[in-house]
DNA sequence: TACCTGATGCAACTCAGTCACATCAGATGT
DNA sequence: ACATCTGATGTGACTGAGTTGCATCAGGTA
């Protein structure tokens, strides 16, 4: 246990909020980091990836979260309703204070191109994993992908959502109801292209 | 024109691959690349943002192609064709050519984290281009986030089934094909979710 | 008291990326 | 020919991320 001052991660975690938040991202440095949090760049390095880490620490355990869910689906359940509970149980993971970080956060990932493409790393890294789950389950890939889109971008938007307001709403409530809205999206997105009962053969917009 | 040796970033870029190809990517550094064309890693980073975009180099034009393609669908386009345009408009960027770079490319992109990141950020962006044209044209954002994720992922396996033959195929043939698959999987995996008819009212997240 | 263990510090290192300044090859004008 | 201008390249020093081997230190155990 503590034998030193007791959780360096959570210090380094703080430091580096407030950090960027005064000086930004790029402007810091991880010694300064490191040195506010009354540690050392080496001990940084030894709790953290990189530098970028700080920030998304924990999101790896997200992947396992969203296979989980799309596993512990019924037996019987469709590709759509593991996809569901897949997002869902991903989710769950996330208690009210997050909500509190993801507001310090926000401004300083939209500031920081190096962070952006992090997260978007993040994203795609989850997204991977729900299609991953759904494939192993015997569903179509390309279900399985078109599928992982839609659920990943409902969490996302979902999240900004919970994220904006404030109230006693649950980021699961938000994220069912971006799903609910996104799937209606895409119905309509596609009768337009296939108007037709069985799918054929597509027109082309020549340019 | 040259007063120097031609074609300095063409230079860097075949040394760099050839590198990268022979020791990995992490292993190679930038004054290993420059050395080898013939210049200094000065000039290597005055012709590159960074190590990463060697490799991307001319991927920030497809951000402007595909939303080219969907400007220029006619006017009365469906949002639906709107995209189909923007991707083909897309997949007519690329020559013969690309399909050797792309086979030399890919073992070296699966092999490195780092510029796997710089790919799927790459993915991203110009999926955003796209979504963002969409609703330029007057086109609902959750239709248009899901007709981006749509077009952007035909596009991607598209682009793998394309490298992976060795016909005369064209790149637009592929994706046009996927395309084609992608739709009806979706409305296959949406049908499952919504049985009934009308997709009516959509309740948005309460805010 | 002696030992063990894991977390931390220290110092030196490599490499990506930046910058100010010098240089050099060729084009232009006289 | 000669001087000059211009843009591409080289030089060398610098910052900061990330690594590594070794020392140290706090606490638990015998």
């Amino acid at each position: 246990m503590g034998r030193w001052e007791p959780d360096a991660r959570g210090r380094l975690l703080r430091a580096a909020l407030e950090l960027f938040a005064e000086h930004g991202y790029e402007a810091t440095t991880t010694a300064q980091i490191a040195d506010r949090a009354g540690l050392t760049k080496t001990t940084l390095f030894r709790l953290f990836a990189d530098k970028r880490e700080i920030v998304f620490q924990g999101q790896g355990e997200l992947l396992a979260l969203v296979t989980r869910g799309v596993d512990e689906a019924l037996n019987d359940a469709s590709a759509w309703d593991r996809m569901v509970n897949g997002v869902l149980v991903l989710s769950g993971a996330h208690a009210h204070e997050h909500r509190t970080t993801g507001r310090i956060l926000d401004p300083i990932l939209a500031r920081s191109p190096e962070l952006n493409e992090r997260a978007v790393f993040k994203r795609s890294a989850i997204t991977s994993a729900l299609e991953g789950s759904l494939i192993g389950h015997g569903i179509d890939r390309w279900q399985a992908g078109a599928l992982a889109d839609l659920g990943i971008r409902a969490y996302y938007s979902g999240y900004d959502l919970w994220v904006a307001v404030d109230d006693s709403s649950t980021l699961a409530d938000h994220v069912l109801a971006q799903i609910t809205v996104l799937r209606g999206a895409a119905a309509q997105a596609l009768e337009a292209a296939a108007p037709q009962p069985h799918p054929a053969g597509v027109r082309s917009a020549d340019g």
